[in-house]
DNA sequence: GCGACGCCGGAGAGCGCTCTCCACCCCCGT
DNA sequence: ACGGGGGTGGAGAGCGCTCTCCGGCGTCGC
């Protein structure tokens, strides 16, 4: 067992280990790729001679052949050019939302040995490099999280033939499979919600109307507390952030001072609402009744926030699951997955 | 110019343009690449053959012969068996912290072309995983988050010869470019504050002493104090989570009533120390003064947070910066910036 | 006892690209 | 008019891997 020189300086290549072991590039691929079988003694040569050259197969030389990256692109789509001067990325990594989808993305895909590639679409440039950075063959599909419904992206991929997987439904109908939560249902959730506490003057802080999910959460919960007897909701949109939904309760308060129950369309702006109650010295839940949605800041609200739980790791797992069936199975159906929300009573209703 | 077909099925390659260009696929490439000189109307050929192919080089083929990927890992290492129930993924990208550190590095990277490759490292396994990755040429280099001072991935990057760099000083010397924070500088610059507004009795909640940035500073801030004829001052020690500031505000009053100002050792144990100031009925800063650090969740705090403002993303970028140097000179000096925190006054004190 | 079949290892052809040579041509100097 | 040099395009050798095909050998059936 001479361990021969690794032929040159780099690193040792499966021609290395193969002429280590006295076998052939093939054998060795074999062993490594526990296709086909191969007699337990040339295995075990193999193995020691991967061991003494310290091989690591090449990814490009592997991917150039088996046409799989073993690498997904998860994409961050929206609008650059918003109100605020912040850049994108740092609208997008500060919220709580993108963590919470990024860790059941990487829960999944991280046992499978595939990995994450971030990546930020926010002007059509952008919006092209993703294309292109899959046609090139860079990954094998995306996961795609819009911030608005209008997104331009996933189009684009559909029409490119790549694997894509969408968080939440897109506004106009494409053929893409998608993963959403049952916004309605979960609207319907608070709404029975107060209702059975005894709320009798209930409003509603929404998301902006662009975001389809907001509009679903807003009519949802109109609907099911018209179901209850209250046609009448007050509304005022928000726009997701805390800042909006402190500022949206004290119009709701100037407005309508007899407000005992307020249904809120995400946490983050929950909080808001609640500094705004506290500061205005209404109590939570005597006074008003408040209900968040997504179970993402609920815990640190004082008090604690009694939300509509949107199981987002889940969701962002499945969305991964559905995105490796593509890249596997180009005739694989497109599919949407409706996941159900609950409810999660803690303090503040 | 006949179009011919491309060939077969499966992407345009670069041999497809060179027939529809009627050159050779060297030219192709060398236009592609921008390399030599190549005469003008044969270039305007080979980018219309482009266009009509609609080729995109394949970056694996690519980065066989050219040894570079375009990508680089960005690790979050730290342990997995913390106290918590929680999976490693779930605490890690629910902190600002990541949020804003990633949002610095792809505020780097993207305009360079480069995509950050998403990688967590809780255990000896995954630990080898990203060291693998790396040594299979599926990233460029690796970007290194660690949560705890006594991380052993660094180490193992050195040793194996790969391109790294760090966030913040690792608790042993070893030679791997870093960026960090003149964390007992900022410390100083609350107790400098501190003391300007008149405190006599000030006590400070410190993050996890395993975690060197936290022991810097706690020392900067007791040294900084003891300057300032304060030999004493009473700390309490948190984990940089909400609860542990609610905690140990409360630990600390329990002990020391008397307590005018506290210098809390990141702004989320801040947010919590603030509640507890709330709940017990201490004004602040009337009564007490607070301090935090970071100034990541500042704004959202009631009242806003006077705090050391860290620099994150730029930090972030420097490293990126950093990485991108090593990966293009293997023979680039050990480097390590230290950057100058700066006192963000607001409301708390 | 002989043919056929199955099992297992080796040879070799690419995957799509870059890059080093080399050949060619044009222009200039003497 | 002829040699040489600079600039430009083409040919072809890989980069490291997978995978199909083939050949050799052992075994089983009749």
């Amino acid at each position: 067992m001479s361990t021969d020189l690794p032929h040159t300086s780099g690193a040792p290549t499966l021609e290395d280990v193969a002429r280590v072991a006295g076998v052939s590039r093939a054998t060795v691929s074999r062993v490594i790729n526990g296709i086909r079988n191969v007699a337990p003694d040339i295995q075990e040569a193999v193995h020691r001679a991967i061991a003494t050259t310290g091989y690591v197969p090449n990814r490009a030389a592997r991917s150039l052949v088996t046409r799989r990256t073993g690498a997904v692109a998860l994409v961050v789509s929206g609008a650059g050019d918003a109100k605020g001067g912040e850049p994108f990325e740092s609208r997008v990594f500060a919220d709580p939302f993108f963590g919470r989808v990024a860790s059941g993305v990487v829960g999944y895909l991280r046992p499978r040995g595939i990995h994450p590639v971030l990546m930020l679409a926010d002007s059509a440039q952008t919006r092209d490099d993703v294309v292109s950075f899959l046609r090139q063959g860079s990954a094998d599909g995306a996961l795609v999280v819009s911030t608005h419904g209008e997104d331009p992206l996933p189009k684009l991929l559909v029409d490119a033939g790549l694997p894509a997987v969408l968080w939440a439904r897109p506004a106009r109908p494409i053929p893409i499979s998608y993963v959403d939560l049952a916004h309605r249902a979960g609207a319907a959730l608070a709404a029975d919600h107060l209702v059975a506490r005894g709320c009798r003057r209930v409003a509603t802080i929404s998301g902006p109307f662009d975001v389809p999910a907001a509009q679903d959460r807003l009519s949802g919960f109109q609907e099911a507390m018209a179901g209850h007897g209250h046609p009448y909701v007050p509304a005022v949109e928000g726009d997701f952030m805390p800042a909006s939904g402190e500022a949206g309760m004290h119009r709701l308060l100037k407005e309508h001072p007899d407000i005992d129950g307020v249904f809120v369309a995400n946490d983050l702006m929950a909080q808001g609402a609640l500094l705004a109650l506290r500061d205005l010295g209404r109590r939570v839940p005597e006074d008003v009744a408040v209900i968040g949605f997504d179970d993402s800041a609920a815990v640190t609200c004082r008090p604690p926030l009694t939300t509509v739980r949107q199981p987002m790791e889940d969701m962002a797992a499945e969305m991964a699951r559905l995105l490796l069936a593509h890249a596997a199975d180009p005739d694989f159906q497109v599919t949407s997955v409706i996941v159900q929300p609950t409810l999660v009573v803690r303090e503040s209703a």
